[in-house]
DNA sequence: TCTGGGGTCCTAGGACCC
DNA sequence: TCTGGGGTCCTAGGACCC
């Protein structure tokens, strides 16, 4: 029983790919639970960017602060978040996708990406990729197999650890249909809420619900995009142009609320100047530059604003420090985000820059 | 239990213009 | 004096992802 040939969505994760990547360098690590985050210190305020699948079975996740983490997990091994060892990893990874026969790869993050090609074989594809990424790095990835992105986007929950899973409009319903909204990619908690408002609580609910209901709830845009996904449709284009930055911005939370107006502009400066220093190395002018603000305990407010195209420093410096003028005083600041929006390119305008619409 | 840091995109509403 | 309708731009805020 073999298939003809067809364009087929691959969409590759790697497993714990940041604890794997920390073990891989401290192998008398393996098989211990392991919690990446912050600096480290479960003291500080900081939260989990990946755990091992054995401090996971402490109930340990992503997102979750790193102090709680801490306390359900004891006896884990707590390390600080090293991104460049990520990014030389992940593009050892990236670039193994793109030396496979007819691939064509476009980066999602750090540890996945989408991988289109036309086959007879998705799953032996699949199981290939996964040989020459696990020979190449050593790291272990799980792979989705769709006929459309959505559709290989979720599968590959199903096919971890180290599997595969194939999702197409055949089984969509069946296999999805009675999960949460929330399962989807772009449904999150507040979204999931409001749809069961309407009654939608599963993903097949979405799949039929009446699309002037969620236009009416939702806008003429994310309305239909919204069951769109419950149906699993959408695009099955894998486009690998070059991603362009829309800006670059730099965020720090406080250990202890700032109030004093001198240490605010201080660390304004200091966010600038990082923020700058990634602007400058894409030699692109700014164009506009925005301000996040988080008082204690958690109302976070943004003032952005545009500003005539420039390349210089000085300028985009003050431009923020009015921004910083609109901070409440005598109110505790637990956060402060300094953005720099960045001129796009013209063929980025053009629309060849993929998007979130675009699926 | 107490919530990081890096991003993207969409929507509402006001200002302004013709 | 009171007022339509369409369009664009900008800001603030919300939601999502990894």
């Amino acid at each position: 029983m073999t298939e003809s040939a067809q364009s087929w969505v691959l969409h590759v994760d790697l497993d714990q790919f940041i604890a794997a990547v920390e073990v891989l360098r401290r192998p008398e690590l393996a098989g211990k639970p392991v919690i990446v985050g912050g600096r480290g210190d479960p003291t500080e305020r900081a939260v989990v960017s990946t755990a091992s699948y054995e401090a996971r079975a402490f109930g340990v996740g992503s997102g979750m602060p790193l102090r709680i983490a801490a306390r359900k997990a004891p006896e884990a091994i707590i390390l600080p978040v090293d991104a460049p060892a990520y990014t030389a990893a992940s593009d050892e990874v990236m670039a193994t996708l793109r030396s496979q026969p007819g691939a064509t790869v476009q980066v999602l993050g750090w540890d996945e990406a989408f991988v289109g090609v036309v086959t007879d074989d998705p799953e032996a594809y699949a199981r290939a990729i996964q040989a020459s990424v696990l020979a190449r790095t050593a790291l272990h990835c799980s792979v989705g197999i769709g006929d459309t992105l959505v559709r290989a986007k979720n599968a590959t929950d199903f096919g971890k650890p180290q599997g595969t899973f194939r999702l197409t409009a055949e089984n969509w319903l069946e296999v999805m249909g009675d999960r949460p909204t929330a399962a989807l990619w772009g449904v999150g908690s507040k979204i999931s809420r409001r749809l069961a408002g309407h009654g939608i609580l599963t993903v097949e609910q979405l799949a039929r619900a009446d699309e002037s209901v969620l236009a009416a709830e939702f806008g003429p845009k994310m309305g239909p995009w919204y069951r769109q996904l419950g149906r699993g449709d959408g695009s099955s284009v894998v486009d690998d142009t070059p991603w362009v930055a829309r800006g670059h911005g730099r965020e720090t939370t406080f250990q202890q609320d700032i109030v004093d107006r001198g240490e605010i502009e201080q660390a304004a400066r200091d966010l600038a100047a990082q923020v700058l220093a990634d602007v400058v190395a894409e030699g692109r002018p700014v164009v506009g530059v925005g301000l996040k603000v988080r008082y204690a305990p958690f109302l976070t407010k943004t003032f952005v604003h545009k500003i005539p195209s420039t390349f210089d420093r000085d300028t985009v410096v003050s431009e923020i420090l009015r921004l910083v003028q609109r901070i409440e005083p005598d109110r505790p600041l637990r956060l402060l985000g300094v953005r720099a929006e960045m001129a796009m390119p013209d063929e980025a305008r053009q629309g060849h820059t993929p998007t979130r619409s675009g699926w």
